[in-house]
DNA sequence: GACTTGACAGACAAGTCTGTCTGTTCTAAC
DNA sequence: GTTAGAACAGACAGACTTGTCTGTCAAGTC
């Protein structure tokens, strides 16, 4: 269990472990011990670094949207225009949902198991959505200038509100049928929509 | 709390009870002792119709299901034809979002709740989004007819599909943003795809 | 009037949860 | 070498979890 040779710091094998174990089995179904246990750190070393589970849930969500947000950034940069970027955002999907047992969209999922809305895990889940309705509305207004006459007479905005209701509808469908399809169906979608 | 002259038999007393909460503050959080002190129940009683946790769960899903069957069925009826039905679909969920402190689709959330994708939950929680998609599908063939020669080049399953994307992606952001404008939203973009 | 049925109250078992605390061991800087 | 800081192991507290069990009571049936 306990991986020698770690060069990782504590607190970092600590999110990586919990990352792994909120995502998989759910933020209340995931013990504080069982965090220690997988991460092969004492539980005081865990209290030194997250003062409790929640302040880990915290870290979590952050951290996520961190490295979501570089990882699109660096995804959609071979691309080499708007359209292509925001069909790209859509294929990255299905691998991404492959690589492990897809489990719906992380944000939305530790969200619900959050009732109190003014929740800071709760305003981090949101901040993720609200940067990508951000960088699809950037991505289709590009696009429009792109088009010029032939779209003049197109709201990107209202194009980008219909991009983000397929791309949120992909994720949510995929967890329920437990299949990659609707994700591909959003492609296809999406593909209209911006035709 | 406990409600005198209450005839409704314990049984259904508990399911309501057990709905409310397990929809409101999730179904982990939810604990069977509160369950039972709210529903006015005796502790062996519970376990007298419902022999764990578990199986609640399931008969919360069960009678959602069929609830919202007749209710949709229900709803639909004043609607002269296929495309009023489709966004009267739509129409629904504005008002319904508003009623309880929405929290998102209760069978996304407990479905979310339960990493197994074998079980029975999350199978009612699949056969949900199944029917509604055949209700989608049959009410967007019947348009095509409808409309005949100027849909014979639509695919209608193509734009059922796309409904239900819609459909998923507007209950899912309206969690997030704790705010029912994706809602709006959805039926601005359904009406654009039903043009 | 005895008997069955179903609900009641609530103690109890057995285990889990988060979080605290004591004390030991390792490592790196001086 | 000594010392400071960090991580280690793991006992412990106290609350909470699901589920079992014993026994009481009221209403309806034979």
């Amino acid at each position: 269990m306990v991986m020698k040779q770690d060069n990782r710091t504590p607190a970092q094998r600590i999110l990586a472990t919990a990352s792994d174990l909120f995502y998989r089995n759910g933020y209340r179904a995931t013990g504080i011990n069982e965090i220690i246990e997988k991460s092969g750190v004492a539980k005081a070393t865990f209290y030194d670094h997250f003062p409790s589970k929640e302040s880990l849930a915290l870290a979590y969500v952050k951290s996520m949207n961190e490295a979501d947000k570089r990882g699109v950034e660096e995804g959609l940069k071979p691309f080499p225009g708007p359209y292509e970027k925001l069909l790209g955002l859509l294929d990255f999907l299905v691998p991404w949902s492959k690589e492990r047992d897809y489990r719906g969209c992380a944000y939305l999922n530790i969200a619900s198991e959050i009732p109190d809305h003014s929740h800071p895990v709760r305003h981090e889940s949101k901040g993720r959505y609200q940067v990508i309705r951000t960088l699809v509305g950037q991505l289709v207004h590009e696009l429009k200038k792109q088009r010029g006459r032939a779209w003049k007479d197109k709201d990107a905005d209202r194009i980008a509100d219909d991009y983000l209701l397929i791309f949120a509808g992909a994720l949510a469908l995929a967890q329920v049928y437990h299949h990659p399809r609707p994700l591909r169906e959003a492609k296809d979608a999406a593909t209209r929509l911006l035709a």
